[in-house]
DNA sequence: ATGCCTTTCCCAGAAAGA
C-alpha cells in the first residue's frame, strides 16, 4: 500500500501536477492539503477518472484538506473535538480531516502556520496541536494501522531547516512548537523519516523566492506520523523532489510511504 | 540544469504563506 501527503498550495492551480503525479506514482491513499476551494468545488470528476474517491473539507480561499483513495473512503469525520477556532474559538478552519481507507485510519492534516511567535496565530498553532493530541490515544494505541500526516509547519529539529540561523527567533522551529511534535512521539506515535533523493536531506518545502529550491533551502515539515502497527509494515518512505520541478509546482513536495499493509 | 514567488480574492493590490 502506498500512502502520501502533499501540500497542494491550491487545488485548481496544481490540478494539471496532481493528476500526472496520480498517474504516476500511484498512491493508494494521497493526503491533501490547502487546497484553497470550497467543499463542494474540489474535482472530484477529475480525479474519478483516475479511479479515484474524495473527502475533502474546504472552505474557499484559505486552506482546505483532502483526502484522496483508490481503496475506500469511509467514516469521514472533519475537524477533532475542541479544535480551537481563529480568530475567535467558534471560527473554525477547514485544517483536518479524517477517514478509513481500507485497512488504513488517516488524518490529513494542515496545521496552522503561526506567523511569529509573538502573533495570536502562533497561541493558536499550539492551542490546536494540544487539542489535536488529546483526541488521537485510542487510534495510536489500536491495533488498525493509523497515521496522522500532512503539513506540520513545524520542523522537527534543526537538521531540517537549510540553515538554523536563519531562523532564530522564527516560527516552525521554536521549542513549544517542537514541544507539541515530541506529545506524538510519546502518546506512541513514530515519525516516519523519509530518504531524500537527492543530498543529505529530506526536506519537503523551498520557498518559491530566491531560487531556493535549486540553492537547497528547504524545510522539512511534511511529516508522516505512524502507529506501532503502522511503522512496522513500512518498507520505503521518501520525499519526491521530482514533483517540485518544472512548471507551475507547489512550494511543497509529497512525502511517499510504502506499508505492507 | 531543477531556475530566481505564488495564489486567492477579482481586475488592484492586499493578504497570506513559512
Amino acid at each position: 500500500m502506498r500512502i502520501a501527503t502533499w501540500n497542494l498550495n491550491s487545488v485548481t492551480a496544481r490540478l494539471p501536477r496532481l493528476l500526472q503525479w496520480l498517474e504516476e506514482s500511484e498512491p493508494d491513499v494521497l493526503c491533501v492539503q490547502e487546497t484553497k476551494v470550497a467543499g463542494d468545488k474540489f474535482p472530484v470528476a477529475e480525479v474519478a477518472a483516475l479511479g479515484y474517491e474524495v473527502a475533502h473539507h474546504g472552505q474557499g480561499r484559505w486552506n482546505g484538506v483532502g483526502i484522496i483513495s483508490r481503496v475506500g473512503i469511509a467514516d469521514v469525520v472533519t475537524d477533532f473535538a475542541q479544535s480551537p477556532g481563529f480568530p475567535e474559538s467558534d471560527i473554525k478552519e477547514a485544517r483536518a480531516i479524517a477517514a478509513t481507507c481500507g485497512p488504513l485510519r488517516i488524518w490529513s492534516l494542515y496545521v496552522p502556520n503561526g506567523r511569529t511567535p509573538d502573533d495570536p496565530h502562533y497561541r493558536y498553532k499550539l492551542e490546536w496541536l494540544k487539542a489535536l493530541s488529546g483526541t488521537l490515544a485510542a487510534d495510536v494505541h489500536g491495533e488498525r494501522p493509523f497515521a496522522i500526516v500532512g503539513d506540520f509547519n513545524i520542523a522537527p529539529t534543526d537538521d531540517d531547516v537549510w540553515d538554523p540561523a536563519q531562523f532564530v527567533d522564527a516560527t516552525h522551529v521554536t521549542a513549544p512548537e517542537r514541544g507539541a511534535l515530541q506529545q506524538f512521539l510519546d502518546l506512541g506515535l513514530h515519525d516516519v523519516f523519509p530518504r531524500p533523493l537527492k543530498g543529505d536531506h529530506p526536506y519537503t518545502y523551498w520557498d518559491y523566492r530566491a531560487g531556493s529550491f535549486h540553492k537547497g533551502w528547504g524545510m522539512r515539515i511534511d511529516l508522516v506520523y505512524a502507529n506501532t502497527t503502522l511503522q512496522k509494515a513500512v518498507t520505503d518512505a521518501y520525499v519526491d523532489r521530482d514533483a517540485r520541478k518544472g512548471k507551475g509546482p507547489s512550494d511543497h513536495a509529497p512525502v511517499v510511504v510504502d506499508a505492507s499493509l
